[in-house]
DNA sequence: GTAGGGTTAG
């Protein structure tokens, strides 16, 4: 067993740790930088081509390696600068941007405009500031500052202030344009982009197919096909038209379209041929393939999604990646796993996609094993396998893993938190989840699922009232899931009352109910005795919110009734049901037989018990001590004969049995 | 080496 405070003291450690150094200090490698001379004949070619390799290791992400290159360099020009910053750009890494940026001899535009793109693409306090501060101080601004400045502003939602930018440019391109259209649909001003993009001197093919990207954004599917079908010919036939294609394509497939996603996959080599001569010219390339196999993927489609991938006459590893995906996701990993080892260079993206398909069967093991083999971990990885230890239940291994993967230097993000918090809550640990929840306050920005896993997390360890404050803390930014923690664990700690008025405040703030709700809502009449009121929300379930009783909900008033008394009412209720009742419904009307001696009721109960459960001696037990309390031997021996004949021994604790009478 | 657009994993 894992010793819960040896778990939250190192978890101390470690967070100090994370704290402290969140990222690894950048390792110089001497080694990288060939030990040859530079001859002043050499020293272009030579100054070229680790230009080449600063940019190429900044591409792969390896930017300390880049670092060591760039600090060996025995000259350096612009562009090795340059490169060096574009790499800090590229991370977020504003810090050492600039560094590098005051220290380096000659700024060239190139310069500027990765500086200002950086700072004002960040969010964070006083970037933007900082980006906008520099565009003024800059010396020679071209158009590709000044369209820096509109999609920046653009992603940080200030269109007035981009427009504003855009409005005093003296002179505009198609970008500038672009970039105006992007941004309001990003801010979900359709209207704006639609008058935007209708304005634009002239259109090329990204303009096309970030509108269409844009309008699919905001929902307006059909918006987006009217555009593409109205300016997808006439506008200058460009090959990369494809691309508002394919975006419409995975548009309808993300929303289940898939026979209009078809439709239109089908239909492009007839757009292609419309201008044969010249303009108009395009065809289905790769993505276009990847998109469709996705669209059959995301409906389930899995044999159309293959005849897809097997009729491709190129593949990359998107389209293999995207199909061991599809496979994944209908638990058939064994065709993933005979795809994953057929597929040619499997990336993390592929490794991944192979540890959680395992881990979401359940086969730990098998995740495990892909996990510890795969080349490069990235955060998606360790994420993927703490999940599937803790959705497996297997709370040691996940909390083992978490402790590896922060000493391995990886930062968590929102998932690995979820993740955690969940484990605190499987194992009841109030200290963990606390632990937990302040590497979440360092950590992430707290969004609405985050909170809810912190909410139950607390809820469900006991400590109701700083689940309510989160609750509260919450504001407007509830969903169903959060008013169902509060109302479960108010509920199932026996804060009847609480349950009950946050219900009621729920449905007058008009937040829709859902089945769970109501499970915690009975629960909380069940146990305060309210027959009525249970009754009452029974009924309105289906009447009112149109969700149809489940199981659950019926034993739940089959304990009320039949608590109180109401035991022929509760039979009714078992007779009623539309589906089969399990053994918490009869379990349920089991105990209120008990509590009120009827035991012909019982004898109905435990019999049906005994054929949902056969191996369980509590029907029997039941039943014996009720007929013997009766004064009933010869039934009371009967029984005792029928556990025999069944060879049922007894065993202790039952849990679908009234609390009371455990 | 800098500005706008398409497909894959938790």
């Amino acid at each position: 067993m894992l010793n819960p405070n040896v778990v939250v003291c190192r978890l101390r450690k470690l967070q100090l740790l994370v704290h402290y150094c969140p990222i690894l200090k950048p390792k110089t490698n001497s080694n990288s930088v060939p030990s040859f001379c530079f001859g002043s004949a050499s020293k272009s070619t030579n100054l070229y081509s680790l230009n080449k390799k600063i940019s190429h290791l900044v591409r792969t992400g390896r930017l300390s390696e880049a670092r060591g290159v760039f600090d060996n360099m025995k000259h350096r020009n612009t562009v090795s600068w340059n490169s060096m910053i574009s790499g800090y750009v590229k991370r977020g890494e504003m810090g050492n941007a600039r560094k590098l940026f005051d220290e380096m001899p000659e700024r060239d535009t190139v310069s500027w405009n990765l500086m200002i793109s950086g700072y004002i693409s960040c969010r964070g306090k006083g970037y933007i500031e900082e980006g906008r501060n520099l565009f003024d101080k800059m010396p020679e601004r071209d158009c590709v500052s000044w369209n820096t400045m509109i999609s920046g502003y653009a992603k940080n939602g200030r269109m007035d202030e981009a427009l504003r930018i855009f409005n005093s440019m003296r002179e505009r391109n198609v970008v500038s344009w672009n970039a105006m259209v992007t941004g309001f649909l990003r801010n979900g001003d359709v209207a704006r982009a639609i008058e935007y993009f209708e304005r634009m001197p002239e259109r090329d093919a990204a303009s096309l197919s970030a509108f269409v990207s844009g309008l699919i954004q905001n929902d307006e599917l059909d918006k987006a096909a009217r555009v593409l079908l109205e300016f997808g010919y006439k506008d200058e036939g460009r090959e990369d038209l494809v691309h508002a294609y394919n975006t419409l394509i995975a548009g309808y497939g993300q929303r289940g379209r898939v026979g209009e996603a078809r439709h239109l996959f089908d239909q492009i080599p007839f757009y292609g041929d419309r201008g044969k001569k010249g303009s108009g010219r395009f065809k289905r390339n790769v993505v276009s393939w990847n998109s469709m196999i996705m669209c059959y993927v995301k409906a389930e489609d899995i044999a159309s999604a293959r005849e897809i991938f097997d009729q491709m006459t190129e593949r990359d590893i998107i389209s293999w990646n995207t199909m061991i995906s599809g496979y994944v996701h209908s638990s058939n990993l064994e065709e993933a796993s005979n795809l994953f080892g057929k597929m040619p260079n499997p990336d993390t993206l592929s490794w991944n996609t192979m540890v959680s398909g395992f881990a979401e069967i359940g086969s730990l093991e098998h995740a495990n094993d892909f996990f510890r083999r795969m080349p490069q971990k990235n955060l998606v990885s360790w994420n993927s396998m703490i999940a599937g230890y803790e959705k497996n239940e297997n709370y040691k291994g996940a909390i083992k893993l978490f402790t590896q993967m922060l000493l391995a230097g990886e930062k968590p993000d929102r998932h690995t938190l979820s993740s955690v918090l969940s484990v605190s809550t499987g194992l009841v640990d109030l200290h963990l989840g606390m632990q937990i929840h302040q590497l979440v306050a360092k950590t992430v920005i707290p969004d609405v699922p985050i909170n809810n896993s912190l909410i139950t997390m607390y809820s469900r360890c006991g400590a109701i009232n700083e689940a309510r404050t989160i609750f509260d803390e919450m504001k407007l930014w509830k969903d169903v899931i959060s008013w169902n923690a509060m109302i479960g664990g108010y509920a199932s700690h026996g804060f009847f009352e609480e349950a009950l008025e946050l219900f009621k405040l729920m449905r007058r703030l008009n937040v829709r109910p859902t089945y769970i709700t109501f499970i915690s809502v009975l629960n909380a009449c069940a146990n305060a005795g309210l027959v009525e009121e249970g009754r009452k929300q029974f009924k309105s379930m289906s009447s009112e919110y149109g969700i149809e009783p489940r199981v659950e909900h019926f034993a739940t008033l089959v304990d009320i009734v039949g608590r109180h008394g109401q035991l022929e009412e509760a039979m009714d209720l078992i007779n009623s049901m539309p589906c089969e009742p399990d053994a918490a419904v009869w379990g349920a009307l089991l105990g209120a037989c008990r509590v009120h001696h009827n035991v012909e009721l019982a004898r109905v109960a435990a019999e049906a018990l005994m054929r949902l459960e056969p191996e369980s001696s509590a029907p029997y037990v039941l039943l014996y001590n009720m007929y013997a309390d009766a004064g009933q031997w010869d039934n009371a021996a009967e029984v005792r004969m029928m556990m025999e004949n069944n060879n049922i021994r007894k065993q202790p604790g039952y849990s679908w049995v009234d609390s009371s009478h455990n």
